[in-house]
DNA sequence: CCAACCTTCACGAACGATCGTTAAGTTAGA
DNA sequence: TCTAACTTAACGATCGTTCGTGAAGGTTGG
C-alpha cells in the first residue's frame, strides 16, 4: 500500500500537469494541492522530473492492467483476432474516457521526459502499440481482415481511441458504453473485417 | 510582406514552442534563435502570449489555405462527397506531415491560450471540423456513405490525420504521396463509401 | 526499565537561477 | 526631425532545489 501522502501527491500532480502542462506546472502548487509543504514533497519524490516519471509509470501500469482485463474477458490470446482487437479498442476507449487527465499526460507530456527516462517510456509505448498490432496481423494472416494497409489502419485506430481523452465529456449526449461499442465497430470497419465462411451481414 | 525580423521571430518561436512546449519555452531563447535581442522581440510582439496567438493564427491561415486549394482542385463544393472528403483528408494529412512543428502547436498548445483568445481560436477550430463534417453528411444524405456513426467516424478520420504530425518522418520508409493516398482510402473505408449505380469494385 | 539512537515525515527559510516584462537610450534611414 | 529597429540594463516575481531543524515513533543496548 502506498502512503497516503504519496497518493495525494500523485493525484495533485496529475491535476496540475493536466491543466497547465509540465512546463507551466509549479511544484509549489502541487504540494499545496496535496495539502503539504513544498519540502515535504521532496521527501517522497526527488524533484519535478521524478514526479512526472512516477505519473507516467503509474498511468502505463493502469492502462496495461485495463487492457489485460478486457483481453482476459474474451479469452486471452486464444480468442479470434476480431475479438481481441475489439477488446483492446474497447479497453483503450474506456480508459481514455474514464481517466482523461491520466491519459492526456501519457499522450502529451512524453516530450518533457529527460533522455534517460524517455528511453524506458518509449519501450512501454512500443508494447502498447503491439497490443493493437498483434491482433491486426493475426486477422490479416487468418484472412478475416482485408485492409491493404495494416500499419496505417492500426495507427488510425489508435489515434481514434486516444483522441477520446481530448473531447469526450461524461455529461455529454453520448453514453460511454455506446461510444465504446461504436469504436469497436469502427475499428473493425477500418481493418475491413469480414467473418469467414458466411455471407450473412454482420449485426448492427 | 512581413518584415524579415518578424518572420524570423515566428519561425524561432515555432521551433521553441514545438520542442519544449509553451510553458517551458523561453522568450530569451526565441529572440536568440531569431538573431536579435530580447527587447527587439517586444518591438514586434507585445509578449509571449501574443507570440503564441500569432503562431496559431498563422498556422490556421495556412491550413485553411491548403484545404481550400485541394478542394478547388477537385471542383469545390460541386464535387461529389467522396471527392470532397478525399480532398480534405489529403490536404490535412499532407499539412500535418509537411508542417509538423506548426501542426503540433496548433494541436497541443490550445490550452496555453488565454481565455479571450481561446474563444476566437475555438471558432476557427469549429470551422476546421466542418471541413470534414460537411462532405460526410452530404455523403450520408446522398446514400454513398453508409456508416451508422457519422460523428464518431468523422472524429476518427480527423484523429488519424492529426496524428501524422506526431509520428511521420519524411526520411522514413513511407513516401508522403503514398501516405496521403492510403489515408484517403482509409477515410472512405471508415465512412463506408460505396459508389452508387455500379457493382464494380473501387480501384486499388 | 530506560535512555540513546535511528528513521520517517514534516516544516520554514533561503539559495541562485531564470522567468516575463519594462524603461531608457542609440542607431539608421526617409 | 520623425520613426522604425534595436540596444543594454534592470525590475520584481517565481522557479526548482537545498539546508537545517525538529516532532513522533519504533528499535536497540545496557
Amino acid at each position: 500500500m502506498r502512503p497516503a501522502g504519496q497518493t495525494a501527491l500523485l493525484e495533485a500532480a496529475r491535476q496540475e500537469f493536466a491543466e497547465r502542462g509540465f512546463g507551466s506546472a509549479s511544484i509549489r502548487n502541487i504540494a499545496a494541492r496535496a495539502g503539504m509543504s513544498l519540502s515535504a514533497m521532496y521527501h517522497y519524490y526527488s524533484g519535478k522530473q521524478e514526479l512526472l516519471h512516477a505519473l507516467l509509470d503509474e498511468g502505463m501500469d493502469r492502462y496495461f492492467a485495463s487492457v489485460a482485463a478486457e483481453l482476459d474477458a474474451v479469452g486471452g490470446h486464444d480468442a479470434a483476432p476480431a475479438e481481441r482487437l475489439g477488446a483492446v479498442v474497447a479497453a483503450t476507449t474506456r480508459f481514455r474516457a474514464e481517466h482523461a487527465a491520466r491519459s492526456n499526460i501519457l499522450l502529451l507530456e512524453e516530450r518533457s521526459l529527460e533522455a534517460e527516462r524517455l528511453e524506458r517510456y518509449g519501450r512501454r509505448q512500443a508494447e502498447a502499440t503491439n497490443l493493437f498490432r498483434d491482433p491486426i496481423e493475426a486477422g490479416i494472416a487468418s484472412g478475416e481482415f482485408h485492409t491493404p494497409y495494416p500499419d496505417e489502419a492500426r495507427r488510425g485506430v489508435i489515434a481514434m481511441c486516444n483522441a477520446v481523452a481530448q473531447w469526450y465529456r461524461p455529461d455529454g449526449p453520448l453514453t460511454l458504453g455506446s461510444l465504446v461499442d461504436r469504436h469497436v465497430e469502427l475499428a473493425l470497419t477500418l481493418v475491413e473485417y469480414r467473418p469467414q465462411r458466411s455471407f450473412a451481414a454482420r449485426g448492427r
